[in-house]
DNA sequence: CACGCTATTGGATGTGCGACCAATAATCAA
DNA sequence: TTGATTATTGGTCGCACATCCAATAGCGTG
């Protein structure tokens, strides 16, 4: 009872580790940023030597790389549950509109800025972000065709449209580090005016439907 | 004759000293990235020993701040030229337009990316960034307020319409780092919509007049 | 010409990083 | 119980960084 460092070594699986690591790097992803996944950092946030997070992943940008695709993952299923849906695609885009809106999503911006940028200097993650944005996409793109094909949306092109809602949804988060304070509305809602213009909804529509969830922001 | 290297010491002014390592930082943010501005890095780019970065700049992250807002106002200056205007305001927007669509954009892209992705742990940076973002929305705004009062664009709020392209622009510029070459012209010209549509223009009216400069993608 | 100011040099200090490795001990199979 | 496997430790190495400082040498002033 002398010391509150753990003196005897826990040894775990190795799948198990490893999920440990990555999960404790995504974390920190998601708070502090990429850069601040260093073997050091991860090592004392799961108490253990900095020997063991190199034993798992020699080379370190590996594990940013992979600690970014479990956060965006993540990040992705919350937005866009997966799997059978329960609500319409209506209810389920408005969910979409209303999370991406609320200041929480900050942090999702602030990954994904931080992700493309140091993609510029790591190969390895720019792969990765690669990926999610195509994950990103399909998710998308894939309740949008649903919504066309029952008949509530109308676009000839359901990945077009889901496109550019992403690239207005990026444009608006690219302040999430610095002002985004004195936003209008008309600016703050671009996205969902987007989405609404796009698939041909009454202007408002998905609007009044994003009330429901408890971090919305109607200014 | 020994020696390559400068054996003797030039001694500048330290106005001129100051604006020379600023403007090879600047150089450095736009090819290489502001976390490559260095006090190394500058030092032998101006083939002057590292101290004396550290004589004008005691604080590093001041010349990192300083080096975005010289080569983002640079560039502003390039996109909108800005003293009395020889062409009119629609030439002028097209000329905008123009450039940032160009691939030769993807470094001021990347520019605001790292910047605005740094301005996370860097407090001075922030507030250039602020500064900077500023400048880009008056100039645009200005711009197209001349042309409301000419009576060629037609918007209640200029400012407002002003950060509305802009934040397509950011969208856009996002993926600079990345992917960016399977892109629609639906979405590759969605800044270039948005502004036809919040002015008021006819369709294709700006587009059609973008073809001028040498780097532009009609895809 | 001599002197003072200071731009510039050369070097030191301390930190945090990724990578590497031999020694140790936990766990499981024989 | 014994032995092999390997997860885990503890430490080292070299590198790049910002910051600080005393010594040096250009350049203008007297």
């Amino acid at each position: 009872m002398a010391s509150s460092v753990q003196s005897k070594r826990v040894r775990k699986t190795p799948e198990e580790r490893r999920t440990e690591i990555v999960s404790a790097a995504a974390a920190i992803a998601l708070t502090e940023g990429l850069e601040c996944i260093t073997v050091r950092r991860v090592a004392d946030e799961l108490a253990v030597r900095p020997g063991l997070i190199g034993h798992y992943f020699p080379v370190t940008e590996d594990l940013v790389a992979e600690a970014f695709g479990v956060a965006a993952t993540a990040e992705l299923d919350e937005l866009i549950p997966a799997g059978r849906p329960t609500d319409g695609p209506v209810e389920r885009l408005a969910r979409f509109f209303s999370l991406t809106v609320g200041e929480s999503y900050d942090g999702v911006s602030r990954l994904w800025l931080n992700a493309r940028h140091l993609s510029r200097y790591r190969p390895t993650l720019a792969d990765r972000v690669a990926r999610q944005e195509a994950l990103w996409r399909n998710r998308l793109s894939g309740l949008i065709r649903e919504g066309t094909e029952a008949g509530v949306f109308h676009t000839d092109d359901p990945m077009e449209t889901a496109v550019q809602i992403l690239v207005v949804l990026d444009g608006l988060g690219a302040h999430a580090n610095t002002d985004r304070g004195d936003r209008s509305p008309t600016v703050a809602n671009m996205a969902v005016t987007t989405a609404e213009r796009e698939l041909d909804l009454q202007k408002g529509s998905l609007l009044t439907l994003m009330s429901a969830p408890g971090t919305h922001r109607a200014h």
